[in-house]
DNA sequence: CGTCCGCTTGACGATCCTCAAGAGCCGTGG
DNA sequence: CCACGGCTCTTGAGGATCGTCAAGCGGACG
């Protein structure tokens, strides 16, 4: 489970995580605190309530953050691609649950010992601030998603911005599509929404042609034009 | 419109707002490109898009950020109560409007000023840092009432918040109680409703003897744990 | 006292949810 | 390699919640 650190010089996401913002000396001061793991499909990393938590890195994977409530309706707040930061520095108890959508590799790093590199290094602190003043932009924008977008809005808008940070490849017809890491319960997680709704609304997209659905998780954008402006993303 | 800087050492927020975690010196610096502005209730501080913007303290009063789609729609994305910090300090634009909802008190300071006292002062850097991990946490719960929860949730979840927040008085019968900053409109647009299931939901709650109403705008809490209850609030 | 604006209330309708059945994909085991 | 079972997804019918449209009330202010 906890293989010893791999060398960060030769890491995918060297550029694009935190990482991206330090030095040498500072990268293996990280480096030194973290470790490997990898998860598996619908393993969870941190749990609601949980205390001696850990921050990470993502490197290859999808992750949700999830908030329930009292009685067991859930609501995905975020999801968490390759570069991304994972965890709640300041938190001693996790007020949200981590979790793989997909198998995933992360450097994880104790969250004390995080903290302390934190204070210790003001690069990373500033990146770290950075981020976060990006997240609560993304939540924000999320939140107009939620509270007012129609449900063919909320679905066009997340398969653009999947589309958009996801890898694509060649499906059985050669065509250029990416692979769901969400299902269509974990989908209207995100969007406040029933799987019957997402369901739904996935093939009048499919039947509009603006995308094509194969095997159930594999899609193909054959418009984005009509999906943009379904999703109410402003001039291409 | 644009008063000189009053003293910091008699300020009614020095120990709730930023500066709580400054020493003299920092506060002086921060003071000093620091300058005391009133807003009237309706106005805006900032405009979505603006690019010359600033960032602020909130003395007193009560504002508003929000965004809107394309066509109009809008949602309110958080309330700010004095003692919050105001403003993107790291956008070169505004990606929400920030308005006042009642008349209100500020410490506006221009935003590249700021943010350059923010690189020499770690301790600024750093409980603004921890402010906007605050900011996050409160924006996913957020999101959590507008994917998840039902109207009547909504509009009693948002009651007991407010009466946590905003100061108490005695209203005719001499019963505690406090005034609303937003009208049933902005009501809407902070929870993803319409005026009129808020003004629905506000007299199922004023029939079921949880709240009371008197001029439109001020509430007494008369039964907060059917309140609680009722906005799916944990036990007590 | 009269007008205006915000709020309330009602009737109706659309969107989305609920409940239910069935189809398709996938892994498992024969 | 095919058959089976389980799970996810799709599709349909019906219903609840919330939105829309419209009228009227009432407090605030001139």
């Amino acid at each position: 489970m906890h293989a010893p650190h791999t060398n960060c010089a030769v890491c995918v996401v060297r550029d694009r995580a935190l990482c991206a913002s330090l030095d040498d000396e500072e990268l293996k001061a990280l480096s030194n605190i973290g470790r490997h793991r990898r998860l598996s499909r619908g393993e969870t990393l941190i749990w609601v309530g949980e205390s001696g938590t850990v921050c990470a890195n993502v490197v290859s994977g999808v992750l949700q953050m999830t908030t329930a409530t009292s009685d067991g309706r859930e609501q995905i707040v975020g999801l968490l691609f390759p570069g991304d930061f994972v965890g709640q520095p300041f938190a001693t108890e996790a007020s949200l649950t981590f979790a793989a959508l997909t198998d995933a590799e992360l450097c994880v790093y104790p969250r004390t010992a995080f903290v302390s590199l934190l204070s210790e290094h003001g690069a990373l602190e500033r990146a770290l601030f950075h981020r976060t003043m990006d997240a609560l932009d993304e939540a924000r924008s999320r939140m107009l998603t939620l509270g007012r977008r129609s449900a063919g809005e909320k679905v066009a808008g997340l398969l653009v911005e999947l589309s958009e940070r996801l890898p694509h490849d060649a499906d059985d017809t050669g065509a250029d599509s990416f692979e769901l890491p969400l299902s269509r319960a974990q989908i209207a997680d995100v969007l406040g929404l029933t799987i019957e709704t997402v369901s739904r609304q996935m093939t009048k997209l499919r039947d509009a042609g603006a995308i094509a659905i194969a095997r159930r998780r594999r899609i193909a954008i054959l418009d984005l034009d009509r999906l943009m402006e379904r999703a109410d993303i402003p001039h291409a």
